[in-house]
RNA sequence: AGCGAGAUGGAGCAGUCUGGAGUGCUCGUCGGGCCCAUAACCCGGAGGUCGUGUGGUUCAAAUCCCACUCUCGCUACCA
C-alpha cells in the first residue's frame, strides 16, 4: 500500500481580502504536497475558509450585506487566488459547509459525554467600541487602545466551558515526547513556556451575536469560532469514517504564528478529549512584509496575489517565496528582489541552460551513454533538506547543479562540431560523437532538474519535461522572459 | 513586564545547535575568457577586527558562557 501524506493549511478568516501573506502559506503547502507526490505518496491537501464569528458579522453589516453574502463572495475570491498560483488542493472546506456543521455538533456531544464541557461564567473587560472583550495586550492605560474615549465595562456572562486546564500536563508530555510536534524549534519553546505558565478553561460559546454554529446542548448559544473552525481538519476528511481513518493524523498542519496558540494548545487538547491522536507536526511559517511594509488593511497595501501573478507569473512568485526566505522566519516580499531572482536565476541560469542545450541538440542530436554529469547531483541531500522544510536550501542545491551544467557546456564546447567540414576526418567524427554524448548527459540532467523543480515551478517544469522528452528535441520558446526593473 | 528571535564585506542572507585559518550564496564592483545560448555562460580579484565589552572558558570562539546596546515577534476567550 502507498504511504499517505495529509497536509492542511490555516483556513483564512473572511473579513478581509486575500494578500501575499496568505498566499505564501498556501504555496508552501502546495510545494510539500507536490513533493510528496513525487515521492510516490497518496496525498490529500486541505485548505479553506473560516466564515463564522463576530467580526464577519460586523464587516457584513458595515458593507450592508448579509454575512452569508459576504462569505460567499470572499470564499470564491480566496479560492480563485490559490488557483491562479497553481495551488492544487483536494478540498476547499468552508466552515459554513453542511457536513462541517453537522460533524461539529457531533464532536461537541462526544466531548460532553467525556465530561469535558461544563456551564460556567466568564468575566472580562468589555469594550463597547469593539463590541468585544479586550485582552491585556490591547489595554493602554487601562483603556482599549482602539477606543480610548470609551469606558471599559467589567462584564459577566454565562457560557459553556471546555476543561482545557485539565490537559496541561498531557500537552507538555505531548511536546516532550514528540520534539517535532511543533516546528520550528524556537516556536516550540515559546509554546512550552507559555503552557507551563498555566492554562485556563476555554469559553466555547457566545451569546452576543448569532452568526455561528448553534451550540447543540443549549441553542441559545453559538459556538466560539475557533473551537468550531479547528475541527475543519477532521470534518474536511469525513471524520469518523473511511477517509478520516486513512488520512488522519495529518502529517503536516501549516499555519502562521498568529494561530499558533490555538493549533498547538487548544486543538490537540480537543482531540485528546475525545481520544483522537494529534497531528504529527504543527509547522509554523513566518510572516511577510510587502516591500518593507507591514501588510494591513489600513495601509491599503494588500495587493492581491492574482495581480502579482499577472505581473510576474505564478512560477516566479512561487520560486521567489521558497528561495528567498528561510522557512519559519519572517521575510520581506520585495518586488525588486523578486525581479532580481527571476532574471538572474530563472532566466539567466535555468532558462538559458534549457535554451542553449535544446538548441545544440537540435543541431547536433545526441547519443546515449553513461551519465557522469548527473552523478554530481546530490539527491539524498535534497530529500534531507525537504524533510527539514529548508526550501531555500533545496533550491540552492538544485541551482548549484544548474551551475554545474552550465559550466559543463562551457568546458566541453559541444558547439564546436555543429558545422561539418566538407570532408569529415576521423578525428572530427570522433569529436562529434563525444559531443553528442555530452548533449545526452545534459538532456538527462535537465529532465531531472525539471522533476525536482516541479513542486516549486510546476508550469515551467512541465514545459521542460515535454520539450526534452520529445523524439526530436527543438529549441522552444523562451521559458522566462526577463523583467525590466 | 514575561517569553522568544535577530545584529556577519556596499546591500540581502547562510554558517552558530555539534568550536578548528572569516568559510559560503545572491546582488553590486573590477579584470579576464567564451561565442552554443535569453547582452546570456565560465574563470579570477578587491572589499568584513562576524552588534558592544578590550569580559570569561579553551591550544583554538562568528560559533560555548556572562553582561550590555539596538531591532523584531508572541503574550488565549475579535480572529
Amino acid at each position: 500500500m502507498k504511504d499517505k501524506f495529509y497536509i492542511t493549511t490555516a483556513i483564512d478568516y473572511l473579513n478581509a481580502e486575500p494578500h501575499i501573506g496568505h498566499a505564501y502559506q498556501k504555496i508552501v503547502a502546495d510545494v510539500l504536497a507536490r513533493w510528496n507526490k513525487v515521492l510516490g505518496k497518496e496525498v490529500f491537501f486541505l485548505t479553506g475558509s473560516d466564515e463564522y464569528g463576530q467580526k464577519v458579522a460586523k464587516t457584513a453589516q458595515e458593507k450592508g450585506v448579509t454575512p452569508k453574502q459576504l462569505v460567499d463572495k470572499l470564499s470564491k475570491k480566496f479560492k480563485q487566488e490559490w488557483k491562479s498560483l497553481d495551488v492544487d488542493f483536494d478540498r476547499f472546506i468552508r466552515t459554513t459547509d453542511i457536513d462541517h456543521k453537522k460533524k461539529v455538533k457531533e464532536f461537541v456531544r462526544l466531548m460532553e459525554k467525556k465530561s469535558d464541557i461544563y456551564k460556567g461564567e466568564y468575566s472580562g473587560k468589555y469594550c463597547l467600541g469593539c463590541e468585544a472583550y479586550i485582552t491585556e495586550k490591547d489595554l493602554v492605560k487601562g483603556r482599549c487602545k482602539f477606543h480610548p474615549n470609551k469606558e471599559l465595562k467589567e462584564l459577566k456572562e454565562k457560557g459553556y466551558f471546555f476543561k482545557l486546564s485539565k490537559y496541561q500536563n498531557k500537552l507538555l508530555e505531548l511536546y516532550e515526547e514528540n520534539p517535532n510536534y511543533i516546528l520550528p524549534k524556537f516556536r516550540r519553546k515559546e509554546i512550552i513556556n507559555r503552557v507551563k505558565e498555566g492554562l485556563k478553561d476555554l469559553n466555547i460559546t457566545r451569546s452576543k451575536f448569532d452568526w455561528g454554529i448553534k451550540f447543540p446542548i443549549d441553542e441559545k448559544y453559538v459556538l466560539y469560532v475557533w473551537y468550531e473552525a479547528l475541527l475543519n481538519y477532521i470534518t474536511g476528511i469525513d471524520w469518523p469514517n473511511e477517509k478520516f481513518k486513512k488520512f488522519w493524523p495529518a502529517n503536516v498542519q501549516l499555519l502562521g504564528i498568529d494561530n499558533g496558540w490555538f493549533h498547538c494548545v487548544i486543538w490537540p487538547a480537543m482531540l485528546m478529549s475525545v481520544g483522537i491522536k494529534p497531528a504529527n507536526t504543527i509547522l509554523i511559517n513566518g510572516f511577510l512584509t510587502f516591500n518593507g511594509q507591514k501588510i494591513s488593511k489600513s495601509l491599503g497595501n494588500a495587493i492581491s496575489p492574482t495581480d502579482l501573478v499577472k505581473k510576474y507569473g505564478s512560477d516566479s512568485i512561487r520560486y521567489f517565496v521558497c528561495r528567498n526566505f528561510v522557512f519559519g522566519q519572517d521575510g520581506d516580499f520585495s518586488e525588486r528582489a523578486l525581479v532580481q531572482r527571476h532574471n538572474d536565476e530563472l532566466a539567466n541560469k535555468l532558462g538559458n541552460l534549457v535554451s542553449r542545450v535544446s538548441g545544440l541538440i537540435e543541431k547536433n542530436s545526441e547519443e546515449k551513454c553513461e551519465n557522469k554529469l548527473l552523478k554530481k547531483l546530490n539527491e539524498k541531500k535534497i530529500e534531507k533538506l525537504f524533510e527539514n522544510y529548508e526550501f531555500d536550501k533545496v533550491l540552492n542545491e538544485i541551482f548549484s547543479f544548474i551551475d554545474v551544467c552550465n559550466e559543463y557546456v562551457q568546458n566541453k564546447k559541444p558547439w564546436e562540431t555543429s558545422r561539418k567540414p566538407e570532408v569529415s576526418s576521423s578525428s572530427f567524427l570522433e569529436k562529434e560523437r563525444k559531443n553528442k554524448k555530452v548533449l545526452y548527459e545534459l538532456k538527462e540532467s535537465i529532465l531531472k532538474i525539471a522533476e525536482l523543480l516541479w513542486p516549486f515551478i510546476p508550469e515551467s517544469s512541465e514545459k521542460i519535461k515535454k520539450q526534452f522528452s520529445a523524439k526530436k528535441i527543438k529549441k522552444g520558446e523562451i521559458l522566462f522572459k526577463k523583467i525590466d526593473i
